[in-house]
DNA sequence: GCCAGCAATGTGAACGGTCACATTTGCCCA
DNA sequence: TGGGCAAATGTGACCGTTCACATTGCTGGC
């Protein structure tokens, strides 16, 4: 065996040498070309799995200067929601053979994202799924005049034409409507932080529900979305007491609420109801149970894979809006007397 | 101007004509190489600015056989714990010029652990992440004979040279002592999955400091890591009330007991107390807020790339064991009568 | 029996960097 | 004044694939 013992991996003009063919018709099995003999095909096939050949995929990458990757622009990567999508992204652009790569942007660190972004061009992805959906992301990406096609994620408003989102705004009117239902009048909302497009999505769902019946509304309150903002809003909230419902803008900032209600010594749902948004898997076991929105984030992840690759064969292209659904649990009741 | 007007991106020898010098120098100023004369290299960077120029990444990929990526091989990546390590290992990475790919596993589809491997493999990717726990994981792996390093987190025993873990075992005994301190001797094991390697090490944990204390114990009950499965294994337990406190083996199940417990009519801590494990942000506004033992998985992530690419220039490599913290809040208290 | 035309395969040149080596320049010191 | 040496720069090959185009062999219609 005149083996070659050098340390390179073999390439496809070794397996074509083995094969007594040429690198080219290598290259036509590699890529499924239809004109090959079939006995041709086995004989390749039969030399690259013996030499255990990988094409070299920054080989193809350079001559097709395409990378086939995907990049994911993310913030609170930690949060289910995020977390969940990122993960459908990964396993769809998978199936398809893509390959996706992150880059978190830090929500104290304004140049991150400007950062994250060059980070992920210089990866030369073919497409941008951003999961960060705030106002100073979009402007960034509008200043970089990205060559590449993006896709954000819940966020309809700014961009509609690259945005895929469930709606945000319908969700929130379901679950104001809710409380409104209930008989509750008095309806504080605690909105996510101001320049993310979701909060205000949220948020502007809250107000044309309320408006649409004609309750009366109080300024929403901005919060960040962690349960210890949630916490002590509701301390605050609590020291005058003129409120009957709370509509959290998302799940855990609800639940710092619930904990503040408990400190005062009152009950959810009798004293105060209070609801939340994205039906995280906690919610149902939260005390009490959560009534919140359910987002399909899964789902989301998939579609916005679709969106950005065209959708895979035979399936056609789905609406780019889903609507989320109001799951009921006991965190809502009847309005109480104030 | 003669301006290319080809859609090609500008190449480093584009830059190298306009600056009037070889493309060779041009790939130096790029690398920082020293014997570039300061106007010389001026010159090129003025040029390469104009011209947007952007490396590229295939190109280097190819001709240096180096990849610049790391891969990252998880499971549950909407855990919190494992969400919070894969930012911080991206970030880290980042910091050092690497690109980070992921690819997710799937708990009910065995095959997607070779898929995995091997769809990062061939990112040729130059080091390996697994925050895939999993004893299964690891047979893949070592069936694979991987020819990259790889670090896996949270799992000290099986494979001591590729390691970096909170020490699991000692954070089980830590919050099995503390119960035992406030005089519990009817203790229940709540365990993660059978084959999840940092489960197997809480739960051994739990059962030495229980019998370093001569406190008689049960059989540990397996559960799947979800809020559910506690609240499901707290209704079964509390139909023969025959212990005082239970550990679960993560926050998340030990919400679901809280669930139980609070259906059942009972206390926490009066009648039953409640520990759990990783600290989530949500466990301190439970109810009652959780004691439970905190994780750095953040440090965990950068330690992580430290150990895979070496640490950075001039910081020393730090253990690689990283001792967790106990966190007590109101759900623990003294041993009720049973 | 001839040639068009297609199927199957081969040939050589990109792609955009880095590597190894060659060449030029400038400076110091004998 | 010239030789040597280091600094600064240039030259051409190469990495492993795909692309565009060329070549071969065979089939079928007239």
């Amino acid at each position: 065996m005149s083996d070659d013992a050098t340390g390179r991996r073999p390439s496809i003009r070794d397996v074509a040498r083995l094969a007594a063919v040429s690198h080219q018709t290598v290259s036509r099995v590699i890529n499924n070309h239809p004109s090959i003999r079939p006995e041709t095909r086995d004989r390749v096939l039969a030399v690259m799995s013996e030499l255990q050949y990988r094409p070299n995929r920054a080989a193809r990458a350079l001559v097709t200067s395409r990378s086939q990757t995907i990049g994911i622009l993310s913030a609170s990567s930690t949060q289910y929601g995020p977390a969940s999508s990122i993960a459908a992204i990964e396993a769809a652009a998978r199936e398809r053979g893509y390959w996706v790569s992150t880059a978190n942007i830090s929500p104290h660190d304004p140049s991150s994202i400007p950062d994250g972004i060059a980070h992920l061009m210089a990866q030369s992805v073919e497409g941008l799924v951003v999961i960060a959906p705030q106002v100073r992301v979009f402007r960034a990406l509008a200043a970089q005049q990205l060559d590449v096609p993006y896709v954000t994620l819940q966020s309809t408003e700014l961009d509609p034409q690259h945005a895929l989102s469930v709606d945000q705004m319908a969700g929130a009117r379901l679950v104001t409507r809710h409380l409104i239902d209930l008989g509750h009048r008095n309806i504080y909302h605690i909105a996510g932080p101001q320049d993310w497009i979701e909060a205000e999505a949220r948020m502007r769902g809250f107000l044309e529900e309320m408006s649409a019946n004609d309750v009366p509304t109080t300024a929403p309150i901005l919060g960040d979305w962690t349960a210890e903002f949630g916490y002590y809003a509701g301390r605050e909230l609590l020291r005058v007491r003129d409120f009957t419902a709370i509509f959290a803008s998302n799940d855990q900032m609800a639940l710092g609420l619930l904990h503040a209600i408990r400190d005062e010594g009152l009950d959810v749902p009798g004293d105060i109801s209070v609801v939340g948004f994205d039906d995280i898997p906690d919610a149902a076991h939260f005390w009490p149970p959560l009534t919140t929105v359910r987002q399909d984030f899964t789902e989301l992840g998939r579609r916005c894979v679709d969106l950005l690759l065209g959708p895979a064969d035979g399936v056609e292209p789905a609406p780019t809006t889903i609507v989320p659904e109001l799951v009921v649990r006991r965190s809502s009741g009847p309005a109480a007397r104030i």
